[in-house]
DNA sequence: TTGTAGGCGTTATCAT
DNA sequence: ATGATAACGCCTACAA
């Protein structure tokens, strides 16, 4: 069977198409008879207003385009599938669809030239900003997620405290002599995470030591390499790692060179991935929370969308602290 | 500044709007020299038509549902994300858009009712068949993704085969008492796995044992929580387990229970999600390809729109055993 | 080759 | 309270 349209159900209860519309919007007076008919005939051909029809007249799509980076989105270490279905929950709370990219470099999308979205979520932090700054010309009401910038609407995660309260808390442990890894530091994230731990350092009294610090290369083997390049050349009690892939990968590092964690090496990660229950020890990291991301990034958007001339506001969200096993749990013996 | 209109370019060229349509779309003819300076000032004006508009005479949206159920998809623990990126690229590339949805119940998708898809790819094996069967009988072109079922286009796994693969590395290896373990039976992927490990043990003559076989719960500790159960009751030598997670988990409880991977027990998992290279030993495991699953998926749907009129196609994926570490190299000492 | 006109399904502005 | 009617932007006969 054919999509009814208001024509049909018009045709059916014996009245115009703009009664019928009346009724089903509830804009308009219409007899509290008629309409209840109205509304009985609709709901028994299962009427929905085409969307097509309605967008081209009302200018809007009730659509919100989810765009992330291609090469990060393909990144099997990513949270933001998990992200990516909060928000489409939040959404659709509000009658809103969602709209999913990926984008590969700083041309304007098809999604945003078409016309599709009313309204875009920017995720991470390794979007071209020309792009961002192409899409905030156009006026096109948007907010950043996971990521932030001066002069546009964003919602993330608070690295560098979450890194000051890893780091911290390797001290509080007594360890002296802390690494800094990463897979790189281009990446924002990451860079405020090494800021948190540079900080940390700094207000415990302790030295930075750039022999301490160690990148490796994108991909699941990052950290591994990292942590190798670190060993060669230092000895140090704790490693703060810039994320929980980063860590695992690490510590299989360490266990290569037959040291001990934590006996020997304390391992603090960052994102409290799913993985970080299985490494042996379970980890310790710092969980950030990705469906309060999802949510209050969706309600800005929508506020945004209904009034769009308003300062931009950032959104910090902490993260906490999860001890597992990973560190230790008792200061170590100098 | 506005987004431009075909009537915007027509004025702008002085010709009609409907030479302006024919010399953009291709269909028509069209004097070479005002085609070629309508291109001009489209592209300098930034033109891409209306997607409501066109929808709206074309009947088509150019939009690909991908739905997922809503409780599979949160699960942090699920490959769908990296399929999500897959799909998309591929729908990219033939011009087309991607509309993300999760479904909770059977009732039908506004997505659907209010006609915002051309096609959908239904993902996983816990969609409501009623559900499915709605969507059929609506004739909207769909196929299944990771999951089948007669009568239904569909593109997914060969979990049969896989575990078969498994279980038979295992009994090459020289084990005798193999167990499988899942979170859960109920889910057509695994008891498809589970029928796999059985008809393994049956083709080399090992007699199936229930003991051996134990169930979880869903979630991250499903494994550990089927492991002990397993341990309590049985010695086996080495473990099939449903997929990855689960082994992972599983191999927590094996590690709790003091016995070592794989000198006393061998760990084999399904998915070679990217937690496997993570495991302590790293695990041993089936890859899936999901990028060919995309591919294939997006490739079969795309025809179906096409020419809506044929027999429903299953396409099978092999699996492919990747060793590691986690069931030791050569045969053990009975 | 080009323009005119009608229509896609909905909403909104007028009359009545 | 209800019904014509005119958009919205695009496509496509049909006519010129």
């Amino acid at each position: 069977m054919k999509r009814p349209t208001l024509k049909a159900i018009a045709e059916q209860a014996g009245v115009s198409v703009a009664t019928v519309s009346r009724a089903l919007s509830g804009r308009g007076r219409v007899d509290e008879a008629t309409r209840q008919r109205i509304l009985r005939i609709a709901e028994a051909m299962g009427y929905a207003p085409d969307m097509a029809a309605r967008s081209l007249v009302l200018r809007r799509t009730e659509n919100i385009g989810f765009l992330i980076h291609a090469l990060q989105s393909l990144s099997p270490h990513t949270f933001y599938g998990e992200l990516l279905t909060a928000v489409e929950r939040e959404l659709r709370r509000h009658r809103y669809h969602l709209q999913f990219a990926t984008v590969e470099d700083d041309s304007l999308p098809t999604l945003i030239k078409e016309n599709r979205v009313d309204g875009l979520l920017l995720v991470g932090c390794d979007l071209p900003p020309s792009l961002i700054w192409t899409l905030k010309e156009r006026r096109l009401p948007l907010v950043l997620v996971d990521n932030h910038m001066p002069g546009v609407d964003s919602v993330f995660t608070d690295n560098v405290g979450g890194a000051f309260q890893a780091t911290a808390h390797l001290i509080r442990l007594g360890h002296r002599r802390i690494a800094f890894i990463a897979e790189t530091l281009a990446n924002l994230s990451f860079q405020e995470r090494f800021e948190g731990y540079r900080r940390a350092l700094e207000a415990h009294g302790l030295p930075f030591d750039p022999e301490l610090v160690a990148e490796g290369e994108r991909g699941v083997e990052g950290g591994f390499i990292a942590m190798g390049r670190l060993l060669e050349r230092a000895q140090p009690t704790a490693v703060v790692a810039a994320n929980d892939p980063t860590a695992a990968s690490a510590m299989r590092a360490i266990r290569a060179r037959g040291l001990r964690i934590p006996e020997e090496i304390g391992v603090v990660g960052f994102d409290d991935d799913p993985l970080a229950l299985h490494t042996d020890p379970p980890l310790t990291t710092m969980r950030v929370f990705r469906a309060r991301m999802a949510a209050l990034a969706v309600a800005r958007l929508l506020d945004l969308m209904r009034n769009p001339e308003q300062p931009a506001v950032h959104i910090c969200i902490e993260t906490q602290l999860i001890v597992r096993q990973s560190c230790g749990s008792s200061p170590i013996p100098s």
